[in-house]
DNA sequence: TCTTAAATAAGAATTATTACAAATTAAAAA
DNA sequence: TTTTTAATTTGTAATAATTCTTATTTAAGA
């Protein structure tokens, strides 16, 4: 995506479009491994070498408030980031801590039927993500 | 349950059967929503006064690697566990923190029927389990 | 009962993340 | 274009969660 792309999003949400968010933006947008804040960080350093730590996690947590970012929970103790927020799922490796996507528009239509008919009283779905987990083979 | 089955636990599965170790999963057997580790402490402490911080933390990892606890990952910093080993799902409020199991055995069949069809290439699954982000509505 | 490898305690160290106050800046208004 | 202002960023300190280290204790087999 170019970076009118990038601030345009970042305008519809009504936020202000700063150098940081859009490197940050930008970044998840091009880097597709679930990076963490540090993995983040390092990748904009090169074209951006003087960002602050908490700035990065500040933005963070303002995108994903906004919905155009994703938290992805591991069973690792720092958080990663998605940049694509259309439905889909993750294949997880503990052992290497490897993310993959996993896109299936069967599945999601499988599992959005299925939750259609079904009603969980007491809760309103927002999002319903699957998480794989198992070892990926031959890397 | 009883003292007994939780040692019986920790036997088949070639652990030393110590205090703190049976404190701990029975904790994790009574509790039933999803304790971080200082949930843990907590509850333990009425019964088991001077565990260690980081007895706690080793005994849940000794757990989690012999596949007696699992981790539950959420949006949140602390990782939280599960006693509940069997296949099983998560309704999880990120506003409240809230996790409630989410147990669907026509869910499930049709989970492990789809991904027994479809075949991952370069990945060997171990485990699947939805989360099913949203709000508890009424409470 | 004795022995020993494994487990625990206690506290320090590390890592990830958040909080705060001051300085800067994007964008609306003039 | 300049000014204004609220929002954002910086840099650093603080906090929270977890891991590490070493000495001590203990479960379980011989």
């Amino acid at each position: 995506m170019q970076i009118q792309g990038i601030q345009k999003i970042l305008r519809e949400k009504g936020l202000k479009v700063t150098p940081q968010r859009v490197a940050i933006l930008g970044a998840l947008h091009e880097m597709h491994n679930h990076p963490t804040a540090e993995m983040i960080i390092e990748h904009i350093r090169e074209t951006y070498p003087n960002i602050a730590m908490g700035t990065v996690y500040n933005i963070l947590e303002t995108f994903v408030r906004h919905g155009i970012v994703n938290k992805v929970n591991t069973d690792e103790d720092a958080m990663h980031y998605d940049g694509v927020t259309s439905m889909h799922h993750h294949l997880y490796s503990p052992e290497t801590g490897q993310i993959e996507d996993y896109m299936d528009e069967q599945l999601n239509k499988m599992l959005t039927d299925y939750f259609q008919e079904k009603n969980i009283t007491n809760f309103e779905i927002e999002k319903i993500s699957l998480q794989i987990k198992g070892k990926f083979i031959n890397n």
